[in-house]
DNA sequence: TGAATTGACGTTATGTTATAACATGTCTAT
DNA sequence: ATAGACATGTTATAACATAACGTCAATTCA
């Protein structure tokens, strides 16, 4: 898979609604933003989807069935992202540095395992909703 | 929630289930297995579910919508579990050491965050697979 | 004791997420 | 020009999950 081809039609359509909405949409959600757009099938969504998750521009969240645009300008380059994803404001931050590429490294390692995808997703509540 | 509470019928059941299979089974393979028990709806594997993924004695997998009995006689002493699923045998080995609960650690200290719930979860082949 | 609460259970219907299968179009390299 | 790759459109359906309602049995505590 390519990392920073050219998009098509509707992934340019899809990417876009991704990066002016800074949280998690579901497909659906999505299909909804775009039927303006001629959108009139899930499956148009997904397609879109795979491809942008396969170059990196966006990330499925596993434990919400949900994707959001990577904020990273593409992140693929590291090892691994942990999601921290906020149960109140729904608010995501996308942690992508060594100290979780290591734990990834140790634990394949340990499992002896070949990983080709992982997902780290923690739920719980944000500073800022704590505070307030 | 209780951790270690009788089980109640529908509870049992399920709970038998998932033990006899080593693999992660999805709620409606739950359901199909316990047809000749009396199930007839969704609702009553997801309830018993729900129930005891809160005792600790199943954990749920995200990334598959599906289901596995713990591996550690209930794990939730610790601070997290990792689940390294092969792709191939569909194997899950459920890491539960020192290791990943310092790295849930450190990552809520970093971002601020009180966790209540954390999935990770590796895709990937074995080392059985892998040799195969 | 008996009214109130709680929790498990059953059933029907429905909501949500995702893919199969098939047909068409469009570009590009040879 | 034609074969291959890829994007697209459409209909139907599969797979996963919950809402909303009602029933029943056990517990508690006024």
């Amino acid at each position: 898979m390519k990392k920073n081809a050219e998009l098509s039609n509707n992934q340019r359509l899809v990417m876009a609604v991704l990066e002016r909405e800074p949280n998690p949409m579901s497909a659906y959600m999505i299909l909804d933003e775009l039927r303006g757009s001629g959108f009139r099938a899930p499956l148009q969504v997904y397609r879109a989807l795979e491809k942008l998750i396969g170059m990196g521009r966006v990330h499925r969240l596993e434990s919400l069935n949900a994707f959001i645009a990577c904020s990273h300008m593409s992140c693929e380059k590291t090892g691994g992202t942990a999601f921290v994803i906020c149960n109140r404001c729904e608010h995501v931050q996308e942690v992508c540095d060594d100290s979780v590429s290591l734990f990834l490294a140790e634990l394949t390692e340990k499992t002896k395992f070949k990983a080709s995808k992982t997902s780290i997703e923690l739920h719980g509540v944000c500073d800022a909703c704590e505070d307030a």
